[in-house]
Order: structure tokens, then sequence, then C-alpha cells
DNA sequence: CGACCATTTGATATGGATCAAGCGATGTGG
DNA sequence: CCACATCGCTTGATCCATATCAAATGGTCG
């Protein structure tokens, strides 16, 4: 009744098979086009809420440009970032109605935004695009599992995890361009902005790093870094 | 080609929806259903390891009796736990062909074991086993979201957090009988058996709580819990 | 140039870790 | 059945990493 055999993309054995009847779609994208087709594009600026935690999570997103972060606040204020989403990244995917985090652009960003439902419909008909809907909540637990990991280590190991994250991330040539403000990131790191200013000079002490100016260093010394990040 | 229509048993809108030619499951547990029928119950000693970090992931697991923690140990010994299950909880489900933790008997325990490849070739005949995987996956995610909120709390607060947590799953009458040790605890909040132990004296001289013995809690106010939790 | 906001840097405070006993329960061998 | 070793937990004393408070600096935009 089934093929079981969905190994295509490299990306080994998945939960979601592909039958022989259902319609094979294009690339190995399916998910990510039918986005950039049927999605709208919307322009954010600086700050503003794309939605809140507890609205109804009747669309998903895809980063275009710009930067997003997705946040809980406690009563108190304390804010906690979960995620940062990058260019390519989709995010808003959620498993009950309502969304469980907030999202803000972190800076002027533009978003594809489209129906939930008309993603739940196309996935029933094209297997390809259900299982890149799993592949993308089992990316988001895993971001958040070593987002946990993160959170029990030290503030020096979490800003040198941090730097190695966005480097990874950003993809630049020898330098990286942080996209958000000191708060943001010490906001995900659960930590203040003085002491990630204090790690920051602490790891360019130790030579691992430069910081010509607050938004941009230069990875000096990868393995430093890697040594001091767990 | 299909109806969008999936709501059935009160648990609102779902990602994947069933099509009126697919085969419909008895219950409304086909999942823990066909793991009843088709997993084989095992029995592990306390301590033991169930599977480890990086071993491949064949294998989906429902505890009967006991209680499982997963983790994580950072190369210097650190060990975060993410997760406790309890008898009726499902584990060890992953995205990829890995296990991202180890997971480990936390008492003699006995779990239902099935094979992941049975399991999947299920979800593709019965949209509805497809469903519940991924609300499991769904519900892990908000767990891990709901840690990763947890870490950034101070002692006492994550302290209530647990024992609230605990009293809610464990479904005790008045009194907590809590199944594990005060390190496992500690890996759990991110924090040493020490502040453990004196936080939930602090809740003691608050009257929150009562602590008759050391695994024995009696949430005595939890009004007074709720408002320390965060 | 001047106001404003983000960041860094310095001084001090403090929550939780660490180190060190003490204590109570559990189990073992005599 | 008891003496004693062991283990898990609590309690106390001290230390230290990071938070907090407070300026100083720098960068950006009018």
């Amino acid at each position: 009744m089934l093929t079981e055999t969905a190994i295509e993309n490299g990306s080994s054995e998945h939960l979601f098979a592909r039958t022989a009847r259902q319609k094979r779609s294009v690339g190995s994208h399916a998910l990510t086009a039918s986005i950039e087709l049927m999605g709208s594009p919307m322009l954010f600026p600086r700050n503003a809420e794309i939605y809140g935690e507890k609205e109804p999570a009747d669309y998903l997103y895809k980063v275009v440009s710009g930067i997003v972060r997705t946040y809980r606040v406690l009563i108190d204020g304390r804010r906690q970032i979960g995620a940062f989403y990058l260019p390519g990244d989709l995010f808003g995917l959620e498993i009950g109605k309502e969304h469980t985090c907030s999202a803000e652009a972190v800076r002027d960003s533009k978003v594809l935004v489209i129906k939930r439902s008309s993603v739940v419909s196309h996935a029933a008909w094209d297997n390809e695009v259900g299982r890149q809907l799993w592949e993308l909540a089992g990316r988001e637990l895993e971001r958040a599992q070593n987002h946990i990991l993160l959170l029990v280590k030290t503030a020096p190991e979490r800003v040198a995890c941090f730097l190695l994250e966005m480097a990874e991330r950003i993809q630049s040539s020898g330098e990286l361009e942080l996209p958000m403000s000191r708060q943001d990131i010490a906001d995900y790191l659960g930590l203040t902005i003085e002491t990630v200013s204090r790690m920051l000079a602490r790891l360019e002490d130790a030579s691992a790093i430069d910081v010509p100016s607050s938004k941009r260093i230069v990875l000096r010394n990868r393995t430093i870094l890697k040594r001091m990040s767990a």
C-alpha cells in the first residue's frame, strides 16, 4: 500500500514517507516553494509586532529580509527570547490553535505570510509538504533543546556559543555583523547587557575575537571560542 | 480531494487532516493503542540506560510504570535533565536518525517498546496515527519552551514551578510523592541539590508546603506557590 | 553642535555555588 | 537484633559569578 522508501534528498529516513500514488512535488523544497508562490509579502518596521502570544496561529511565516525574534515575558517583565529567525527561516508554526510566543521584527523586515489552512490542505495532497512541516517542527525542537543546554552554561560559555551559532548562520566573510542589540542578545542568553559586554571584552582579551565596532565581530580564533563554548 | 474538517475529538483544528478515503481508526488514541498492541514490554532497573545520545533512534517508547529521565551532559560532566516521563507518556521520538538525548530509568520501570518503522508505516495508512505523532512532537516542543522559560527564573521560582508541574502530572490526593532524587531535581532545574533543599525549606517556612519526609511533599497553599512560581 | 540612545566600564551587592559538617534512613555483616 | 557503613538529604559558613547601580563614552540623527 505504501513504499517506505522516502529517501530522495540525502536527508535520510523520514517519518512521513511518500506514497506512490501521491503527487510528487517538483523540488526538494516543496513547502518553501509553495510559500514563495502563495505567500503575501509584508513589511514590518523595526520592533513591530508580527503576532502576539495567545493570538490565533492562522499563518505561517518566512523571513525574506531582516530578522525576527520570538519571545515570552514573565509577569514582572523579564523577557526571554526563544529564537532569532534569519532570511530563509520559517517561523510561526504551532501545534495548537494559538501562538505560544510573540514575534517581532528586530529590524525592518520583509516577511512572506501564508494561511495555515492552505499549507495544511496542501500537505494533505502532497506528502512532501507534510514531511517538511514535520522536519520544521523537528528543527524547532532541536533548537529548543540546545537552548536549554545553553542556559545552564556559564556566562562566557553562553556568549562564545552565541557567536559561533550566529557565525554559522549568518555566513559572513570573516567578519560577523550582529543584527540585534545587546539587550536582545542578553535576553536570548539569560544574561544582562553588562555581562554580555564584559564577556565580549574578555573574549577580545583572550584574542578569540576582535570587536572593531559594537555590532561587528571578527572571529579571530574559533578554536579558542569552541574551547570556551562548553 | 480532501475534507478539511478534522475536528472530531474536541482537540480543535489539526495540521494533519483526515481524508475521507483513509481508514478511520477506532479510538481517539490510535497511536497509544497500537503501541499497546504491538509494543514489547521491557523492564529497566533503576538507573539503567534505555538509550544513549547519538544512538540510532529506531524505537518509540511508552512508560507503563516507573519514571524515565532524558538528559544531556556537557564535556565537563554537568548534566541537564530535559524531561521526566511518567506512566502513560511516550518518549524517544526523534526527527533525525539519532537520539539527541540519553534516556535512563529513574527507578525500576516497565516500558513498552515499538519499532519506529512500524509506527511510520502505520502512520502512512492511518492518518490519525500521523496526527498523533505530530501532536506528540508538538507537546515536546511546548515542554521544551516552558523549560527554557523556567531556566531564567530565580531558584525559589524554579522549585515552586517544579512542584506545581509535578503535582499536576502525578495527580495525587493531597500529598505529592516525588519519584526522583534531589540530584535529579537539581539537574532538571539547573540548580544544586543544596539550593533545592534550601528552597524547599524556605517554601515550608512560608507555609506553602509541608515536607514530612524528603520525598513527600504536601502542597499546603497553592496560591502562595503560584505566586512564587513566576 | 547638541540631544538621545546604545554600549562600555567601574564599583558594589547578592543569589546561588561551593566547601564542610551533621543527620537520618537504609542496608549489611556480625 | 544490633553495630556500623553507606547514601541521600539538610544545614551552616564562605566564596564567587553575575546582577545591580552608576558614570563615562561613543555613535546617530536632528
